[in-house]
DNA sequence: CTTTGTGAATATTTTCACAGCT
DNA sequence: AGCTGTGAAAATATTCACAAAG
């Protein structure tokens, strides 16, 4: 997806950036697996299912101390847990959204947010027609109360989805009302300031990536 | 973003997938220098914008045949043509995007896909009001004409922004029609069959991946 | 003095291949 | 048989550090 910003060396502790989009990826391939209703599922089939080599597949489930019995797999529904249990954080992250258009409706109702444990507590637009009204069941507040609730409901998350015109300005907003991590979803580059985490996470970037590497292929 | 699926193996030639991608943002980044009238660009300020090592983005520029000016730094607009040419395929390629809800309707909107060399020729829906209107000036097709439209205008990849439900027929359809890459954006994981290259982008991998580190990282 | 381009050093990732369990 | 977990090898990626150029 889209993109990814490499500047995270793991400091101390944790996952590589590497094995947590892995993780995430699995994560996806389990849930359908438990769907179709399998109850173990081996790194090969894993590795079929997201393109990845089972014998990474098997030291990535390790890292985060993996389940698997021996000739039989991993057991779906307790993979699933283990991983989601570490790719959250430790509380549940509350996340605002800003900008209820196209693609702030769209990450509004993607399921795979609660899904993975992250919860969008408010939206905020400018337009009277969607103020006071709720996405997803998420109230959406003009954008005038951002800084009170923000502070109210203490988020440290947002994610911004607005034109980008209005990128920056919210920004600002959003940074005064204690942001502290941003995921900007719009084409204005936005340079963090200290002690502000900002992921410039433009959709187009990965479609591109895609894109290249799709087209690319020889076979 | 979203995510990324690694299992593209550099094949004879061409780019490694972390190059393409540090490559994107190093194009936003530079489009950004150009809008605020710089003429030349070090890697240094390269490397700060996107949180790139600058010797890595020397190697990379390298590879692409870079332009540098020993003591000055890289020419923006030369830059940008080569980035440009370098990740775009050789001829602009053309895309069909299915589904004009909201995340169909964020990604037709989105300049980036004409400023990178691609371009939606046609959108797909099933809702009356939308087929027959334009969205971003590309014209939205009754679904049932998929098939056409897509044969007519010789259209090999696509985008499915679908409610998941309809994914997996969309994605038959598509197959049939003679689409070979698809960018699948739903909840629903598609298992490409021989020939057919898919990638499952749905974005909340990458924010999840986005916010696991911005809210690890320490410092 | 600034910045590129690059050899060499280092670190990380990925894959192979197999011992050992079921 | 089929599969995990893992040491060791191979392949990549990243960073350092400096010579050469403007």
């Amino acid at each position: 997806m889209a993109s990814k910003s490499n500047n995270e060396k793991p400091k101390r502790k944790g996952l590589s950036s590497g094995v947590v989009e892995r993780l995430s990826l699995y994560l996806n391939c389990l849930l359908q697996f438990k769907e179709s209703g399998y109850k173990y599922v081996s790194s090969k089939e894993i590795g079929f299912c997201t393109g990845i080599n089972p014998a990474e597949v098997r030291r990535d489930l390790i890292k985060i101390g993996s389940v698997g019995k021996k000739g039989l797999g991993y057991p779906v529904n307790e993979l699933v847990k283990v991983i989601q249990k570490s790719l959250r954080s430790e509380t549940p992250e509350k996340v605002a959204l800003v900008g209820a258009g196209n693609l702030g409706t769209a990450i509004a109702g993607f399921e795979g947010i609660s899904r993975h444990g992250f919860k969008i507590e408010a939206i905020f637009d400018i337009d009277p027609n969607k103020i006071g009204k709720r996405i997803n069941k998420i109230p959406v507040y003009d954008v005038k109360y951002l800084e009170e609730v923000i502070k109210k409901k203490n988020i440290r998350i947002a994610i911004i989805a607005t034109p980008k015109e209005a990128a920056l300005e919210v920004f600002q907003k959003l940074v005064a009302a204690g942001v502290r991590i941003v995921i900007n979803y719009t084409d204005t580059m936005i340079k963090a300031p200290p002690g502000v985490k900002v992921h410039n996470a433009n959709p187009v970037v990965e479609i591109l990536h895609t894109l290249y590497f799709l087209s690319k292929a020889e076979d």
